[in-house]
DNA sequence: TTTGTTTATTGTAATATTGCAATATAATAA
DNA sequence: TTATTATATTGCAATATTACAATAAACAAA
């Protein structure tokens, strides 16, 4: 047989794997980075800066928007992007915590 | 066409993109809390822990292990595996680095 | 209204990932 | 040597992801 065996894992399994497959891709990294690059949110250009087409830009905004990595708002015809501070802040807590629990090890 | 432009993208982002993509399935994470729960490196039992057969195992301890999110030294027959910190730390760091930044910034 | 602009959705082809049976490899024990 | 045990590799079928052309939807301006 083939692909994801999702259910025999914990929902938190499944969902700590979803909001890191958001950012398993360098279209995606390239977003994030240049959300990050730029002042304040930003309306529009996106699809300029990466080598895809528009729809292909729409639907990796989708994804990262999905897992609440950035959010979007709507502002007439174009839409504002922005990352969103309290999901980056999640990640590294979780890293963070992981680091701390290997503290108390060693190998 | 189909899958992955990764040549339009900088080295830099592909390497987060495949650091992430290690741990974007639940049978990683599982993997990854395994080992995070129990005391010491383990020798083994991995395989017995989830829900998929060994050679599946095999691939996705290989797939952490390429990344770097874990270390597996060879121990008579078996093999030990451990989380490695330095990398967890990496991984913490670069989204404490996102964070701080989006300080500087309002939406 | 029509036109232009921006983003989303649909459909589809190309490619990648997942899972496992079968098999191979490597090391130890008998 | 021949088991036995533990892990890796191969090959392949099932499924998921990626990319984009075509189209749709939503809104503003003329």
């Amino acid at each position: 047989m083939g692909a994801s065996k999702s259910d025999f894992f914990s929902e938190e399994q499944n969902e700590l794997a979803n909001l890191f497959k958001a950012i398993s891709h360098p279209a995606r990294i390239a977003i994030i980075q240049y959300l990050l690059s730029v002042d304040t949110c930003i309306c529009g250009d996106i699809v300029n800066v990466l080598p895809l087409a528009q729809p292909t830009v729409s639907q990796h905004l989708k994804e990262l928007k999905n897992v609440g990595i950035i959010k979007g708002t709507i502002e007439g015809t174009a839409i504002c992007y922005c990352l969103n501070p309290e999901k980056m802040q999640k990640i590294e807590s979780y890293f963070g915590g992981i680091s701390k629990e290997l503290k108390n090890k060693c190998c």
